[in-house]
This record gives C-alpha cells, structure tokens and sequence, in this order.
RNA sequence: GCGGGAGUGGCGGAACUGGCAAACGCGCAGGACUUAGGAUCCUGUGUCGCAAGACUUCCGGGUUCGAGUCCCGGCUCCCGCACCA
C-alpha cells in the first residue's frame, strides 16, 4: 500500500477529489466566479431555471440541466463577455409544504436545510456561480417585492376576484391553475380535481393572449416550446352567432306551431354560439348549452324543467376525468326552440355536458353532419343529421354514415341556399359577412387561455396583499407595509373548508384598514408559486436592493436575459407566466423590454432503463457518490456526452468510466508533455480542426460530438508511447475547461499560468492550418463504392481519374469508355459504366 | 383525435447544403506488461462468407450517377394538449 502510494505520487496521477476541492477553495477565495454587475463590460446573463430545493437533494437531471448551463456561460466567459451565471430557490409552494408536513417539521426550519444541501451540492459540481446574488422566493426581501408585483397588477386593473368554478384537488385542499391539471389530475399529486365555486383572484392574462401569441414569431426559442405556448394561448378564428329562442305550442297530435306568427310570441332571448364553421350553418339541427349555462333556467319549459335540473345537479358535480373524451355523450332536451337564421327554421334546445361553459361562449350550434361529437350525441339523441359539405364524388342524398370534417379545397357546400357550390374557407366569409348584414352574428377570435388564478388555500407561500375593509372594500397594503410576512404557526395544515390556514391565525389577519382605520381582515390566501418564478430574472442582478425590486441601470444593463436553459414541462406555466408578467411591467415603464427571455433552449430529459429519471420511477441517481467516485469533472463530462444536450440521453452507470479514462489521459498528456521540440505538423493540423469543431458545436449545445472531437484529438496526441508537446495540448486545456474546470484549472496552472484558465482567451483556429494537404477521395463504380484515393485538394477530374485507374482494385471493375463520370471535388468521384 | 419529436451495430450515439454509414464512447474478443489485474497500453469488433464479394440505417414504393438524409404510402415508440365547437 505505501509502496503504491509512493508510486503514485511519484507518477503524479490524476486526483480528481483532491484537485476538486483545492480549486473549489480557490475559487472561492479569489472571487474567480464572481460577477461585477455594476461595471462589466459585454454583460452576457446566462440562467437555469432554478430549483425547489427538494429534501432529497440535487438528482441528476437538475445537474444536466445546470451544468449545460455552466458551459455555456464558461465559454461565453472565455470569448471575453461578463458572464453572470446567478443562483436560487423556488422554496415556496405545495412540494415543500406537503415535505414538511410529511416528516413533520416546520417549513421555515425545513427549507434552509434543504437549500445550504442543494448550495452544498451545487458547489461540488463546480458550477460558476456568483452566490453573492444568491435568492430564494422564501425570504421576506424577496417576496416583498413578488406582493408588489401582484399591486403592479392591481394598479392596472389586471387583478380581480371573482367567484369561480374553479380546480379544486381534495389531496392537496386547494385551488390550482388550469396549467396545473394534468387530463383532469393534480400535476403535483394525481388526485382527481374536483369543480368548486370559490372567491378567488385571478390575473387577466387573457388580455395578453394575442400578444403573448404575435411575440412568439419574434422569440429565438426552441420550436418545440413555441409550438407548445400557440397550442396552449389556442388561438381560433370563427364567429359567434345569435339564434333567437321561439316559444311553442304543443297542438293535437304532438305537433308544434310557431306561437310568433300569430298563435304565440317569440320569447326575447337570444342564444349566442361561438363556432369556427359558421359556413356549415345550414347544417345546424340543434343548439346546445352547457349545463352551468345562465340560460338553461330560463329557457327550459315547464314540461323539461324537472330533467333539465337534474341533469345539471348531476353533471355539476362531475370530477374533471369525467370530462374525458368519451363517445358516450349524455344530456337533456330544454323543451325550447331556437331560430337557424340561415333556414328559418326552428331547431331545439339541448343541454349536454360534452358543451364546455369555459370556452367560447359556452353554447354551441350543433352540426352532426360535419362534427364527431355532435354526430355521436345526434345519433345517440336520434336527432337530423344533414349534409351541407361535399367532396366533389359524394351523393348529396344519401344519409351520412360518419361526419364529414374535410374544410380542404375540394369540398364545397351543399343544402346551403345561396351558399351552395363555395369552398368552405369562402362560404365562411361569405355567411359571417351574411350574418353581420342581419345582424345575427360577427367575426370573433377566440382564446382558449384562461385568466390565471393565483390564490391558494394553503400556508406555505407569499400572502396576497390585500385587506378587506366592511366600509372600503378590498384594499390594497400600502407599498410602504410590504412585506405582508408570512406569519410562523405551528398548525399549517390545509383542510377541506375552502380556507387558507391562514384564516385560522386571528391575530396576524385582524388588521387595521389602511384606508378608514377600521378594523379590517387580511386576505388570508397566499399566491401561486408560479407568480414567485414569474419574476425572480428580474431580481438577480439587484438582489442587493433594499428599496426597489429592481434597479433600472442594472436592469437595462443586464436584461433581457440572453440565454435561458429548462425543462420543457414548464413551456406553458412558468414561461408563459413570466413573459405575461414582463409585459405588464413594460406597460407599466417598469423594464424597457417586454419579452424576458432573448433565447430559451429546452434541455432534453436523462433516461434510465427506459423512462425518464424522477422519483416516480423510483429510478433517481444521486450525484453525491458519483462525484465522490469519479469526480466531478468526470460526472459533468459524461451527462454531456451521453446525448445531444436539447434530447437527453440514456444513463449508464458504466459509461463514466470512458469520459474518466478521457481526463486520465489528458492528465498525463499535458503534466509529460515535453516543452521542447516541434509539434508535429499533422497533430497541429488536426488540433485546428478541434478548435474548429468545438468552437462550432458548443454554441449550438452540441456538447456530445464537441467531447467525441476532444476525444478524437487526444487520440491522436497520444497514439503509442509518443509524448505529447506542449503546443499541441496546451489549447486543449482550454477546450476541455468549460466542461471539465477543476482538471483544466490545474493543469493551466501546471503549464505555467498564473491567471484562472477561464480568464484566458479561447484558443482561435487557423483555418488554413486546418486544412489538409492531402485528402481521400471515395472512387464508385456505378454508385457502389469500391476504394479510395488520396488526392490535393485543389485535383482535377483527370487528375482522380488517373489515380482511381492506377488502382487495380478500381480498375478491375472499370471495363471500357465510362458512360458518364461524376467528380464532386474533395468528395467523391462516381465513374459510371455504360447500361 | 390534434400538435411536436424520433426510429441507425450487442448498447449510448455520429454523419455538414444528398457524396466512403456506424465518428466518439461503452461492452466484447485477442495480445502486451504483470505474483495478480476489475489498472494501463496495443489490436480487432455492422451482418453473412474461408475468400472474392454480397447485404445493411423501422417496412414498402419512387426521384437521382449516388438516399440514413428528398418525395409518396404504411408501421412503431416517446412527449405535449385533449369533448376548445
């Protein structure tokens, strides 16, 4: 043992633990990773989305995500930009709460734990963080200022409260967002969500529906999360239609008679649909409602009245997974009749639960002929179903066996009056421009978004500042009294009554009104975690302010923020909340931009054994004992290479051992390398190439193949017993710093540098150096390849056919004059026998 | 159902605007050095075949001198959204 250890001291190996830790101190001590906000010159702010510093600890996809991030941000610093790579917490909301109910420990004891954990690990994985603009949402200085963002909103008449059915999880006994219910579930904890009617407050995102969804054209973004934001906002153009609601009188025989043309008077209720086909009007047989409708009641007749409330007693406590697409549609006949403005004629009055009162205006007109669902509950009803779109080929007679949904060129109307014979895109114009000549309808753009509603019943979060006075109303805190702290009680338990915990602590809600000075009561909801994340980018360079949430020069200096790196679970809640509240503020002259993010990268995910690494799968790795094992350079080297960084990659324990063998090699390579002596010409050639390839690829996130070119030029320094010369791997300490700091900082030490390797330049390539003199050229025959040639790079034709000729195993197969030859220069040649 | 992405050796994955498929790594096999090797270093490694050679990028067609890459048709998997009118 002693003998071994003599002997590696004397060979001098690699020692990652070691080498980690004194460059960690170092760091530290020499203030290497931090930032001067105030002064820097080219600011380039690089962020990860931070995390919910959870109890278990980092696990390795937040690493992947980070360290990507990390690399990104050290090579931008090598380039010679002000990198500020900042570091938090998102430590507020249900995850944490529910943690800290599980093991029975206060939150606000709990939490810093967990964070000095995560900092702790953070730290071993050596990213290049400034921790003096350390946050977390927790801390009183931060969400004073997330309770001022929601009085931004007040002030501008974007937040309001209002009773609401709204998503209600019976595990986690509060209200959620609708980006937070999965098919029907809780996003947290799978519990099926529930409706309830409750007071709560909403931002009017909506507003912003059009904009969020106009600036996306304008967003350097990966297209899978812009294409995940249009789907979300849901934008659809289409018409709402007025049909006029008729009274009938049953007459012998069950049959009715209109009651306005004489007998009866039309009842002066319109029903407005919303419909993105009004050009299949004359299709329409039925209307139908939603059962949470306003004008269920009053258009039900006295006959229906009885099954019409009870259908809506029975859907009205419907769970969301009910609502699930099912052929099986239900509902009841109100007993009333509406007018189609397009025939004149009446058609009735439904109620039907697969009619969403959310959406459009919560009533539809029903086209069974051109529409599944409502030609699954026409069919089911034995409502008409009739044909008013054709394909050129289609009997117009012959009764429809399944809808005909085509809107595309070829199909045209039919059974449509005047209409008859249009494509459908025309017709659509046409009887929306019909319609608003009669006044029976208009062109609308209708938004699936809804506004966002961000109170919660629980404890763990940010009260929302508001009093409620019996004489002034709602009130605002006064700025001044911010923070509204979070008061620390020993029963934080969120129960079923609809009411925060909060409401259970008298003395921190009964409150003076800041307006008449009567006794008032706090809102005792808290925000959404969300609203924390929504601006928490706006907050790192300013941490430091006490009297503002943000500075304006450093705001301007350093935002919008240039590059932002995540999981793409979060394309429709955090990142859509956050250019919302960005835009508020810039209406408000808060920030001078109003998008928050120049470029948004989404990271892919890290599998193992075939499915994605989380603690559902019970399939989490945790990076302390890697890191312990291997290193930390190592652990960041191998999650980089095991995939294209924007897909993930597969994890396998055993891979590691291939990027560890890399940083041996290099390790030995640079601490023998001979100072003396010419490189070799073909080393150098193929050293610009590297610089060439990684130069390219990093950028691009191409981590793996800028390793695999790493990798491949090392090959070449060290094939055999040959040393390596300092020309040679002196650059490639550079190249590998990004991705492996702690080795390349000691070995940019041991190669006689006193300055941090991430404060040197990045090594540039020559693109003439990295040019070959000699290349190899593919020679086919007919397209089959069969053999090479090594050729200038500036040969001829002739000069490649010459060579291919000289070969005998070309020329066996060559038998007289080529039909045709094909030359693509520094490629291939192609020579072509005759058919 | 709609939207997005992907199918390449035993495995993870390379392949620029169509131009030597399988880079790089893992694994495996053989060898060297060793008392020893789970260290290190060398060599080999798509499939079939002794070989010459033939075949090979999910399947089937097509365009082209040439297709993993382009076009048409189909299959499978993953991820969003999901009765959104």
């Amino acid at each position: 043992m002693m003998e071994r250890a003599t002997a590696a001291e004397a060979e001098d190996l690699y020692d990652a633990t070691a080498l980690e830790k004194k460059w960690q101190a170092r760091w530290e001590k020499n203030g290497t990773n931090t930032t001067d906000v105030a002064r820097g010159s080219r600011p380039y702010y690089t962020l990860m989305m931070f995390p919910y510093p959870s109890a278990e600890g980092l696990h390795v996809g937040n690493l992947f995500a980070f360290t990507g991030n990390d690399i990104h941000g050290r090579f931008m610093r090598m380039q010679g930009y002000t990198v500020f790579e900042p570091f938090g917490f998102d430590a507020f909301g249900i995850h944490s709460e529910n943690y800290a109910l599980k093991v029975g420990e206060h939150p606000v004891t709990l939490i810093p734990k967990n964070i000095d954990n995560f900092r702790r690990q953070v730290k071993a994985a050596g990213l290049m963080i400034d921790w003096r603009y350390e946050l977390s949402t927790t801390d009183p200085k931060y969400y004073k200022w997330t309770q001022w963002v929601f009085l931004q909103l007040l002030k501008r008449g974007l937040a309001y409260k209002k009773k609401a059915a709204v998503n209600w999880c019976p595990n986690d006994k509060t209200v959620l967002a609708n980006e937070q219910v999965i098919a029907g579930e809780c996003e947290r904890c799978g519990a099926k969500v529930e409706q309830r009617s409750l007071e709560q407050w909403f931002f009017r995102i909506t507003d912003y529906a059009g904009r969020l969804l106009e600036n996306l054209g304008t967003l350097d973004w990966s297209e899978s999360t812009k294409t995940a934001q249009r789907n979300w906002l849901g934008r659809s153009d289409g018409a709402e239609i007025s049909f006029r609601v008729v009274d009938f009188l049953e007459i012998a025989g069950g049959a009715t008679v209109r009651a306005d043309t004489g007998e009866m008077s039309a009842m002066e209720t319109d029903i407005t649909v919303f419909t993105t086909r009004a050009d299949t009007i004359f299709g329409a047989t039925y209307l139908v409602l939603a059962p949470e409708h306003p004008l269920v009641k009053r258009v039900a007749t006295d006959d229906e009245r009885a099954r019409v409330e009870e259908y809506v007693a029975r859907t009205a406590s419907r769970d969301l997974v009910a609502r699930k697409v099912t052929k099986d549609k239900t509902g009841v006949f109100t007993g009333a009749f509406a007018m189609n403005p397009a025939t004149g004629e009446p058609i009735p009055v439904w109620i039907a639960d697969y009619v969403l009162m959310e959406y459009g205006t919560g009533a539809i007109m029903a086209v069974p002929g051109h529409d599944s669902r409502d030609f699954e509950f026409a069919n089911a009803m034995g409502l008409p179903i009739v044909r008013v779109v054709a394909a050129p080929n289609d009997n117009e007679g012959t009764p429809l066996k399944e809808p005909f949904e085509d809107s595309d060129d070829p199909a045209r109307l039919v059974n449509s009056g005047r209409f008859n014979g249009m494509t459908v895109s025309k017709a659509n114009q046409e009887v929306v421009a019909w319609l608003e000549d009669h006044e029976r309808g208009r062109a609308v753009v209708n938004f699936r978004l809804h506004d966002w509603c961000i109170s919660r019943q629980r404890y763990w979060g940010p009260p929302i500042p508001i009093i409620y006075c019996d004489k002034c109303g709602p009130v605002p805190v006064p700025e001044k009294d911010l923070p509204v702290e979070l008061p620390r009680v020993a029963d934080f338990k969120p129960d079923d009554s609809g009411i925060s915990p909060l409401a259970r602590v008298e003395s921190w809600y009964r409150v003076a009104c800041p307006t008449c000075g009567a006794q008032a009561r706090r809102e005792t909801d808290v925000s959404d975690t969300f609203l924390d994340s929504s601006w928490y980018f706006l907050r790192y360079p300013s941490t430091q302010l006490q009297n503002a949430a943000f500075d304006p020069a450093l705001t301007a200096k350093w935002l919008p923020v240039n590059s932002y790196i995540g999981g793409n679970e979060h394309a429709v809640l955090h990142l859509l909340y956050s250019r919302f509240i960005t835009m508020v503020l810039h209406d408000a002259g808060l920030v001078p931009f109003d998008e928050p993010f120049k470029k948004f990268r989404a990271h892919g995910h890290i599998i193992k054994d075939g499915a994605k690494m989380s603690k559902t799968h019970g399939n989490v790795v945790i990076p302390d004992t890697i890191i312990e094992n291997w290193g930390a350079d190592s652990f960041r080297t191998y999650l980089m290479f095991l995939g294209p960084y924007e897909e993930g990659g597969d994890y396998q324990d055993r891979g590691i051992a291939g990027v560890r063998r890399f940083l041996d090699r290099l390790w030995s390579s640079v601490v023998e390398a001979s100072s003396d002596g010419k490189p070799d010409a073909d080393v150098i050639r193929k050293l610009h190439k590297t610089i060439r390839k990684v130069t390219d690829d990093v950028p691009k996130l191409n981590y793996n193949t800028a390793i695999a070119a790493m990798m491949e030029y090392l090959n070449a320094v060290r094939t055999g017993e040959r040393q390596a010369n300092r020309a040679e791997v002196e650059p490639l300490v550079q190249l590998v710093a990004p991705f492996a700091p702690h080795i390349a900082e000691e070995l940019w030490e041991r190669l006689g540098h006193k300055n941090s390797v991430f404060d040197s330049n990045w090594p540039s390539f020559d693109t003439k150096l990295a040019a070959d003199d000699i290349i190899t050229v593919a020679v086919q025959v007919n397209g089959k390849t069969r053999g090479t040639i090594q050729l200038a790079p500036d040969a001829s034709q002739d000069d490649a056919m010459t060579a291919a000729m000289a070969q005998e195993g070309i020329a066996k197969f060559i038998s007289g004059k080529p039909a045709r030859v094909i030359f693509v220069r520094g490629r291939m040649l192609n020579i072509v026998l005759g058919a």
